[in-house]
DNA sequence: CCACATGATTTAAC
DNA sequence: GTTAAATCATGTGG
């Protein structure tokens, strides 16, 4: 400021001194009716001035504390204040031409963006760390929401604190320069000619500079989601494999749902549960929802593309089911004066002579025992020859306490369609226990069922996760 | 190191 | 939004 001070009056002093006369200052009443007489002394007087200005600098604060007064009162002063004035106006124009409106830094609006949609920025979601994460257990509604998001969430609020104070200090910082200047400014405009539109261009100056530092903490802050972000992500993506209790329930599930493998977001919902309640006595990850979406979906695909394959483990898990089941099979078949429920070979096949599925007591005596049970009852009944059946497709309720009580009609129906259905699979295998005759010809389960059925979470009591088609 | 298993992601259809 | 299908990338057992 100093430089630019002394630099005008250079230049100011050479106009005038050369006798050239300032645009300006024509306009001007000359001080003092002076009326252009006595022009000399006018020079000599201005000439001093600049001088005293000039070598102000180069004395000791008291001898340039009493030279300013001096220059304050000197009768010279308001005249060559109103010439300042004149100058400054010419200069203050072509300056403020020059400098316009900046617009919106583009990158400053993409940072701004950004850290507002990571909820860095913007309005503050639940406070502390501790609010957050309640928020965040409330809004999630899931319980494995919060907890996968959680160690992001307490990062990124980590973040979000760092960057809210600095901001605040910088903010700080540049309303208390922008003060400390204004004085300054205002202070000198007792001796030198700054208007308003001066100062508040020297403002914008200091929040420009003020703002690129910001920028910058905005861009290191952006960085900071941005590693946390792909710390996360990387985290989710690798790929870690499912406890064998986990996969064992899935396992259940998807084969004796094999007719309709497709859990409603309820059993999703209760799957995912399910599976993170038997995996969190460890250390072991929790399962969402997505997750559960994802196994079946794999599982789906990967079952279609090759039965053979996966016949063992649909027969364990047949089994597995099955024996849960046979005891209530057991009590249904005793209570209803059935034959002997004798479960010959692995406990679960029952033949033709042992058990007349044709009787409708007791077959409704198996069903309702086996539905009130509640448990996934899968098993394989002989059919009239040699044929074995799977009938795992009764058994739409297994987790579901909705579908408890499905009827009891449609539930004959699936077996007699499930009865008639001819098992042409598996040709080669030795134990078509479970055949999945519910896949059409074209390899699909979508064929057949309507999927509604899993998308639509309210069922009414009579539908069935099963397949009900002819 | 390899092959295979498997969870996750992407793509496209609905 | 869901799904099938293809694909990616990693885990795992040999």
């Amino acid at each position: 400021m100093m430089e630019e001070q002394a630099r005008i009056m250079q230049a100011l002093s050479g106009v005038t001194l050369a006798g050239h006369s300032v645009q300006g200052g024509m306009g001007l009443p000359p001080p003092h009716g002076h009326e252009g007489t006595d022009g000399d002394g006018r020079k000599q007087d201005i000439g001093d001035i600049l001088h005293q200005i000039m070598t102000i600098t180069d004395q000791s604060l008291d001898e340039a504390q009493a030279k300013k007064h001096g220059l304050n009162c000197h009768r010279m002063k308001p005249a060559l204040f109103s010439v300042l004035c004149e100058i400054k106006e010419k200069t203050g124009l072509s300056i403020r031409g020059a400098q316009e409106q900046d617009p919106p830094d583009p990158q400053l609006m993409r940072l701004d963006n950004m850290l507002l949609a990571e909820g860095v920025s913007g309005p503050e979601k639940g406070g502390g760390s501790a609010a957050a994460a309640a928020a965040a257990a409330a809004a999630g509604g899931g319980a494995e929401n919060s907890i996968e998001h959680s160690d992001y969430r307490a990062k990124l609020t980590q973040i979000r604190q760092i960057y809210h104070t600095e901001l605040e200090k910088y903010e700080q910082a540049c309303n208390e320069f922008t003060t400390h200047v204004m004085n300054l400014l205002r202070e000198q405009s007792r001796t030198r000619p700054i208007s308003p539109k001066e100062i508040e261009r020297m403002v914008g100056i200091i929040h420009r500079k003020f703002s690129s530092i910001q920028m910058q903490l905005k861009q290191s802050t952006c960085e900071a989601v941005m590693i946390l972000r792909s710390r996360f992500l990387d985290a989710r993506r690798k790929r870690r494999n499912f406890s064998k209790q986990a996969t064992e329930i899935l396992n259940e599930y998807f084969y004796s749902h094999l007719s309709n493998p497709y859990p409603s977001e309820e059993a999703k919902e209760e799957l995912a549960k399910k599976c993170s309640i038997t995996v969190s006595q460890g250390v072991g990850t929790t399962i969402t929802v997505s997750q559960v979406s994802n196994w079946f979906g794999n599982k789906r695909i990967r079952y279609k593309k090759n039965i053979g394959k996966f016949q063992e483990e649909a027969n364990l898990y047949a089994a597995k089911t099955a024996v849960t089941a046979t005891h209530a099979v057991a009590a249904a078949i005793h209570n209803s004066q059935a034959n002997s429920p004798t479960t010959p070979n692995s406990g679960f096949q029952m033949k033709d002579e042992e058990f007349q599925l044709d009787s409708a007591e007791s077959k409704n005596s198996l069903l309702t025992n086996m539905f009130t049970a509640g448990s996934s009852a899968s098993f394989s009944l002989p059919n009239s020859g040699d044929m074995f059946m799977s009938m795992q497709s009764l058994n739409g309720a297994s987790y579901q306490g909705a579908q408890v009580g499905a009827n009891v009609q449609s539930q004959g129906d699936t077996i007699r369609h499930a009865i008639s259905q001819t098992v042409g699979y598996n040709d080669g295998l030795r134990h078509p226990m479970y055949s999945p005759h519910s896949l059409n010809g074209n390899g699909g389960w979508h064929g057949a069922p309507t999927p509604s059925s899993v998308t639509s979470p309210n069922e009414g009591p009579g539908s069935v996760h099963s397949d009900t088609s002819n």
